[in-house]
DNA sequence: TAGCATATACGAGACCGATTAGTTTCGTTT
DNA sequence: AAACGAAACTAATCGGTCTCGTATATGCTA
């Protein structure tokens, strides 16, 4: 019964335009933060008028926000290869997450995201829940195949905060850049640590 | 040889207000950020004219410094009360710890100084070396004493980022207000982790 | 299938209102 | 002589809107 509405001729928002936008926004934010990032110099980065922007986001914050969405979006996790020997799959999911994790982008990412925590608690709702959430839940299945099923989500949780420690909160506050072979050395002391427990509760 | 100056009479300036200043930036910068507190605010709070601030902090940027220093001044890790069971004093430790560093203001100043982390990296460091590390410190201590010298700093390492764990994410993201209860949990659990582990490697 | 009309996207940039770091002024106090 | 409170003032930034001239896709008509 609803009549539909009449079609609407005219030119259609072009899907390109919005992709260099949310390039160009990634640029700046990334650069400047959220808060100090403007939307001029984001038209600028983006080599678009801004009213451009104003015709694909109702506002900055529509556009942070679609720009976490998508920044997050690509960081769902797929668990290696099952052809690897069964200990070494853990381990190798730990390091690719923590590889990702460290990168550059990511750590500012995280760090405009906690600036504006609350001025803007959605984003940090959405963060977690299309990162970190996701991490675990591939690592505590992944324990439960190999270990106990029970206690896996806690395991898991435990896992992820050894092996980001404290080299993560050096990346986090920038006062320092450790190498690879830190996080590798985390990763197998969590991991060593975590199995020894795991068998002795098995008795 | 060098003539003293001058003598330069007039009033000296108080330290009393220099206090109420920081006392006020406090205020304002916990409760809307380093960005978005503004200097008027800051002088309403403290009672105070606008340019007596600037006679007491060169510029916003010298007060956030200063204000970040003093806050973290009084970090400083005290051991619980030699009188405690010797398993319980760890314990004691980790709660006051974490409980400190889960206050809101303690989580306010974690997120501006993460916030800021490249466009004053001082602050960064400034924050580490005066609560992270000496807790860590701390904890090594007195793990060193009930336990393993040489695994103490690592451990130690181990025990804050469990005893933090998720809730402590949730905290800095504002995506959650978890109970007391949660971080006694991990920290117990942290507590028989490493503690299982210990007496496995002393065989 | 070709063509015309129309509504909208687009870039550029002026513009508005609000906010803010920092300065200046003035009368008062120490 | 300088600190202090109060408040006006400056210069700059920024989110968002508006206008204008141009480009382009859509729908209707032939």
């Amino acid at each position: 019964m609803t009549t539909s509405a009449p079609p609407r001729p005219g030119r259609v928002l072009d899907p390109a335009k919005r992709a260099a936008i949310l390039e160009g926004a990634r640029a700046v934010f990334m650069r400047e933060g959220f808060a100090q990032g403007s939307m001029d110099a984001v038209a600028a980065e983006a080599g678009v008028g801004k009213q451009t922007i104003y015709r694909h986001f109702r506002s900055k914050e529509a556009l942070v926000e679609a720009l976490v969405e998508a920044m997050c979006a690509p960081e769902v996790v797929r668990p290696p290869t099952r052809s690897l020997p069964s200990g070494q799959r853990l381990r190798e999911l730990l390091l690719t997450f923590v590889t990702g994790v460290a990168s550059p982008d990511s750590v500012r990412l995280y760090r405009a995201i906690v600036a504006e925590a609350d001025r803007m608690p959605g984003l940090g709702r959405l963060f977690w829940e299309a990162g970190p959430r996701q991490v675990r839940a591939a690592i505590a299945q992944l324990w439960a195949e190999e270990h106990d099923t029970a206690t896996a989500p806690v395991v898991a949780e435990q896992l992820v905060q050894l092996a980001l420690g404290d080299a993560y909160q050096e990346l986090v506050l920038g006062t320092g850049s450790p190498k690879r072979e830190v996080f590798e050395r985390q990763i197998d002391a969590a991991l060593a640590l975590l199995e020894v427990a795991s068998r002795r509760h098995r008795r």
